[in-house]
DNA sequence: AACTTTTTGTTGTATTTGCAACAATTCTGT
DNA sequence: ACAGAATTGTTGCAAATACAACAAAAAGTT
């Protein structure tokens, strides 16, 4: 059987690695970025929801979002309809460095893609989509304390 | 331009998770998993070569192999010819989970790759080797101190 | 309306992770 | 043959990560 998850697993790592050792130049530590990027992009999101979306626990989120406040990148903001949400937003410090982000995420993009014909790279997306859809089905049942059977 | 690198990373952390709340069963701590399986694989493999193929820090194998020893699951063998190196094996212990490792792998795989066609599987497995191996290269640069630019 | 379950957020604690810095071999170029 | 570089391994330290357990609000059920 073709081991995909290994390469996966293998590109992953290493692009995060990446990152974490280029992105302390804006004195960011490992991992933050990505918790960064995503509330830039989806003003007013809920922790929770961070988490489901980079696929992380919970409580690390929280504390990696904690951090980014306290760095002034990021702040929280109460719900007038729903007191136990915290919305989040990016501060001006915070989009400040987003454009640097994605500069960064589009060269290891392409980097990563080079020697990749466009109909390849359409094609890896996509089947990158569904291999995701399908994992994140597992991983939260798992998470919710589900045993997988196999 | 597509994001490949966001979905790498979400299936990543969403299959490195499971897997890891899944081998406690095996008192494995996180991570562990990895360097058991490389070693069972490669009898006689060196430290630094795991540290490589998993992409992970040259430390945080050390430290990650050093348990596995301690836990009896591989054992250090010194060289004849090198008294730098130490070759890596796993134990009878070892060997004993291994086969579960690989169980639970192909059963990852198998739900990943739900809803692919054969020609499908064959087709992101290449594109994703290809990935790595141009990921690979500038991780190698990065860890050695080398900037890259863009 | 009362009860149960789910959602959301937090803190305590243990562990992994990785950078820095060091030491000891081995390899390379002259 | 030797000096400098690269390889391999280790330890100190600071930090991220995640499981457990808790609390409070919201949503769902009878």
């Amino acid at each position: 059987m073709k081991e995909i998850l290994r390469e996966i697993g293998m590109i992953a790592r290493a692009l995060d690695s990446i990152s974490n050792i280029e992105f302390k130049e804006f004195d960011l530590a490992k991992g933050q970025y990505l918790y960064l990027v995503r509330i830039c992009e989806n003003p007013g999101i809920i922790q929770e929801k961070v988490a489901e979306m980079i696929k992380v626990d919970r409580t690390t989120a929280a504390r990696a979002i904690a951090k980014l406040e306290e760095q002034g990148l990021i702040y929280k903001e109460k719900d007038d309809h729903n007191k136990k949400i915290k919305k989040l937003f990016a501060t001006e410090q915070g989009y400040a460095i987003y454009p640097s982000l994605q500069r960064e995420g589009e060269h290891s993009n392409r980097m990563a893609l080079s020697g990749l014909s466009p109909e390849e790279i359409d094609t890896i997306h996509d089947l990158l989509v569904k291999v995701r859809k399908n994992v994140e089905v597992d991983w939260e049942l798992v998470k919710k304390g589900h045993k997988r059977k196999y």
